[in-house]
RNA sequence: GGACUCGUGGCUCAGCGGUUAGAGCACUCGGUUCACAUCCGAGGGGUCGCUGGUUCGAAUCCAGCCGAGUCCACCA
């Protein structure tokens, strides 16, 4: 830990009336940061710390509000939190160097550097002019204006990251890294090479997996072709008629396939047709894969161009044939079509089948095409030699740690989603063809074709250590970026060094991240620490849901992204954080609106001026605070009813919002304590602390009640609101507490509940709803609001003694507990007569309403106790029903009499 | 085709087996202006999607249905 140095004095010298962020957040950010508070304490014996990995955003990326829920809002909340209960907290941060989107990025802006580039054709990735060579130092120069600007918005959301371990995932080091697992993976047979059918993105030029395909529905035309016989057929037997959309593939056909189940179509299996235009011999096959239902039931099978058919292919030992390459083009293959674009080659292809007589019939269909999530560009299935990693084996570990338990995911129906997906697993094409990303580490021999990976711990080859050809040349594909990030949580560690930090700090502790990545990274990494380290990863995964704004899902192309940068800076960072997270459960999606930041902006003013208002108090006694707080009634003999009161209330209240985070539940967390501190702390008791409403002689004890509980409201409201909380500890410890301060919030410790006066809690909640009963008489009473009122407490009244004065000075009453003339109205069994002008005829009225209202109450009471509820219901239960009864009783008889004496 | 989630006051959502179902925003009324570009107080507003079932007791569990959304596979 660096030395910490002074709190800046913007920070402990801030006086603003209303809590402006822009004043202190970033002085006191660059403190937090410099003072060393984020970073993991020396390694002490028996530890057991808190590891959590930020989910790198992409490095020419900006925040959006879904990193700022999950950065500014969950992670730093339980780092916050772990780090106040003395564990030591590792958050790691970085950033992904993001392949593909990262290489159109970092174009664009050489497109507008330069001016518009036309792309060579043959490479399409290629900005022409740029070797590769220089291509990549182009983005290396960008990623240094990028980096900070993306680590700079981290910054502002408070994040209390652990900068001194920041990671790149194309950091020579990362690099290293990388290449040593692909080398192992490889020599343990989990990589391999092969010639399969991929998805290809024509505007990206470059393969893409299953999970970066995504379906769109449209309505394309139908063509039913057909496939004349091949020899000559008996009579009778019935043409062969096949339907697709892409008549341009039809060159590629090389079977034409049946259900072999197929009533219609079963005895002419084995039969031969021949291709149109192509002209070429190819069989009827039976495969199961066929929908009968579909056009005529007969599929034409092109395993160059469809995933379906080449898995047909397959099975049934088909030829291959490409009639379309990379660029989108009609190959030579094709015939008179070569050299058409795919879209143009269609429309030839259907002029040529009805020309010859073949085109049967056409139809519209609306289907769903398959496309390039990126950019939407329909996908072209192609043949090509690539990488691919075997998942299964590696995915069974995985499926097994989640299986026992020893990983966790929240909310736990995403874990049936995991198996799902897991259990179905398919191999990964991990090779990508653009310049941007992680090399692979094989080389190829030219001469004898020998496919050549190094040992890990060897330099680049540069002979083919088979034929010893020097004319070797390394794979030209990059990695998918996925590869790397799935390594994260280990290699930024120090893997595969047994280094100190992946001694201490692997297997970490939580994955937060929103359930949309749960398979592209989450499940990987689980695959790869369990293959590398033999661990998993983390023993909970926390899935966040999605931020949307006015109702739909934020997307680019929507142009509905709001940054959270420039709510930042309007409202603080404390207020978008505590909106985001205010009232919203694992996992769900949530709605954002202005009208939550307005309430999160609201509440961190509203204790800041709590905080003004403690501070003016102590001020204003400053021998209050002379020697130790000791806020027990034992040391604090002085104390009201009140200080004793919101003292209990504090403790209950750090129960429960330590329950509630330890449970995952921030929403809760933030919703219960805005209740405390808004309606409890500020609308109660600094009203009661007030000197104007104390007893002679307990001003102390409110100074030092004050001063305890704004402490432990400080330290419980942290965790979401670093900012404002550590402003007003800062300038509250300058103030005579010795025990138990820190030189920040940051690294304070959490509050341990203490004792609680449970009967004080109850009865003195019984005599705020007496207060509110008492306003509400004299509202409607009409009574002058600043006049006061005669109020009598009798009935069960009793418990209520100790409260008078408090009573009292909130209702702006004069309290006596003798009963009077005036009717009264009923708070549970207490009697409650407030002087106002009498009207009987309203009076009756009101409690003709109120003894309803007792009756309905009292008549449900006795409906429940003399059901079967009695007998079966746990006691407890049943004690309660039966004291609520009692009490209905009373409210009931009590109006009765009123009523009774009005008549 | 398979799976999942959600349907609670005007809006956004909590609550997920046990008192008269809560919060924020919005709304109505009344105050205040040395903690609070505000704040305080009071109030109106809900057949908890529908129909059955389990239970002493269901917004909460189960089944079916209706509606909204998501994921996976496929769509020639």
């Amino acid at each position: 830990m660096a030395s910490e140095t002074k709190a800046p004095q913007a920070v402990t010298q801030y006086r603003g009336k209303n809590f402006d962020a822009r004043a202190i957040e970033t002085f006191l950010y660059d403190w937090w940061e410099t003072s060393g508070f984020f970073a993991p304490p020396e390694e002490r014996p028996g530890e057991k710390p808190f590891v959590m990995m930020l989910p790198l955003p992409n490095v020419t990326g900006d925040l959006h509000l879904g990193h700022a829920l999950s950065f500014g809002g969950y992670e730093d909340l339980m780092a916050r939190w772990h780090r106040m209960r003395g564990e030591p907290t590792l958050w790691l941060p970085g950033s992904d160097h993001a392949g593909i989107i990262a290489q159109i990025v970092v174009e664009k802006e050489l497109a507008k550097e330069f001016g518009t580039r036309k792309k060579q054709p043959e490479a399409p990735t290629t900005q022409e002019g740029l070797s590769r060579e220089q291509f990549l130092g182009e983005m290396w120069h960008w990623m240094e204006h990028y980096k900070p600007r993306i680590y700079k918005q981290l910054r502002m959301l408070g994040c209390s990251l652990d900068w001194t371990r920041v990671h790149f995932t194309m950091d020579p080091d990362m690099q290293r890294r990388v290449r040593i697992h692909f080398i192992r993976l490889y020599q343990k047979g989990h990589l391999y090479r092969a010639n399969r059918i991929v998805h290809w993105c024509l505007t990206c030029g470059t393969t893409y997996s299953d999970l970066e395909s995504k379906h769109i529905i449209r309505t394309d035309q139908l063509s039913y072709v057909r496939y004349p016989w091949a020899d000559p057929m008996p009579p009778g037997t019935p043409d062969v008629i096949v339907a697709t959309t892409r008549p341009e593939t039809i060159l590629a056909d090389t079977a034409v396939a049946v259900h072999p189940d197929d009533d219609r179509w079963k005895a002419l299996i084995g039969k031969e047709v021949l291709v149109p235009v192509a002209e070429r011999r190819v069989k009827i096959i039976g495969d199961a894969a066929v929908d009968r239902e579909f056009g005529t039931g007969a599929l034409k099978v092109t395993p160059g161009h469809d995933q379906t058919d080449f898995e047909i292919g397959q099975r049934h030992g088909l030829q291959v044939l490409s009639v379309i390459d990379t660029r989108g083009l009609m190959t030579a293959a094709a015939g008179p079509l070569a050299g058409l674009d795919r879209d143009t080659a269609r429309t030839a292809m259907v002029d040529r089948l009805a020309t010859k007589g073949l085109l049967s019939s056409q139809e519209p269909i609306t289907h769903a095409v398959g496309v390039h999530e990126r950019c939407d560009t329909v996908d072209e299935p192609l043949v090509m030699k690539q990488w691919w990693m075997r998942m299964p084996p590696l995915a069974k570990p995985a499926i097994d740690a989640v299986r026992n338990g020893t990983t966790k995911i929240i909310p736990a129906y995403q874990e049936k989603i995991f198996f799902e997906w897991m259990e179905n697993i398919r191999d990964w094409p991990v090779s990508r063809q653009i310049w941007w990303g992680h090399a692979i580490p094989v080389w190829y021999c030219r001469d004898c074709e020998a496919v050549i990976v190094p040992d890990e711990d060897a330099p680049d080859p540069t002979t083919c250590p088979m034929c010893r050809s020097t004319d070797i040349r390394q794979d030209p594909d990059v990695l998918d970026t996925w590869f790397s990030s799935a390594l994260w949580p280990h290699s930024t560690l120090g893997w595969p060094e047994q280094t100190k930090d992946l001694e201490r700090f692997y297997p970490g502790s939580v994955l937060e991240t929103g359930y949309d990545i749960l398979f592209y990274w989450v499940a990987r990494m689980m695959m790869m620490g369990l293959e590398n380290m033999g661990d998993v990863p983390f023993h909970t995964v926390y899935l966040h849901g999605l931020v949307r704004m006015g109702n739909q899902k934020m997307s680019k192309s929507k142009g509905n992204v709001v940054s959270p940068v420039g709510m930042i800076e309007e409202h603080g960072a404390d207020a978008l954080r505590y909106a985001l997270v205010n009232g919203v459960s694992a996992g769900a999606d949530s709605e954002f609106s202005e009208g939550k930041l307005e309430n999160g902006r609201r509440f961190v003013n509203k204790l800041w001026n709590i905080g003004r208002f403690a501070l003016a108090q102590i001020e204003a006694r400053p021998g209050a605070l002379a020697g130790p707080l000791d806020v027990s009634p034992a040391g604090s003999p002085d104390l009201t009813e009140a200080d004793r009161w919101i003292l209990s209330r504090t403790e209950a209240t750090a129960e429960e919002l330590t329950r509630l985070i330890e449970q995952y539940q921030f929403g809760e967390y933030a919703t219960a304590l805005q209740q405390f501190v808004w309606s409890e702390v500020a609308d109660v008791y600094v009203e009661l602390a007030k000197p104007q409403r104390r007893p002679a002689g307990s001003e102390d004890a409110a100074v030092r009640t004050l001063a305890y509980v704004f402490d432990r409201v400080l330290r419980l409201a942290h965790p979401i609101m670093p900012f404002v909380t550590d402003t007003l500890a800062l300038q509250l410890w300058e103030y005579g507490r010795k025990d138990d301060v820190a030189p920040s919030l940051v690294v304070s410790r959490w509050p341990v509940a203490g004792q609680r006066e449970r009967r004080l809690e109850d009865r003195f909640g019984l005599a705020i709803e007496v207060i509110r009963r008492i306003r509400e008489r004299r509202q409607h009473g009409g009574v002058e609001p600043g006049a006061k009122v005669r109020v009598s407490l009798s009935g069960e009244a009793d418990p209520l003694r100790p409260f008078t004065g408090i009573i009292a000075s909130l209702s702006g009453a004069d309290v006596d507990f003798g009963g009077g003339a005036e009717a009264p109205t009923m708070v549970r069994s207490v009697e409650i007569r407030v002087a106002i002008p009498r009207d009987a005829a309203a009076d009756r009225t009101r409690l003709h309403k109120e003894l309803d209202a007792a009756l309905q109450l009292l008549e449900q009471s006795r409906t429940l106790l003399g059901s079967d509820f009695a007998k079966r219901a746990p006691a407890p239960v049943v004690e309660k029903a039966r004291a609520a009864l009692a009490e209905r009783q009373a409210a009931v008889a009590s109006l009765k009499t009123e009523l009774a004496k009005l008549d």
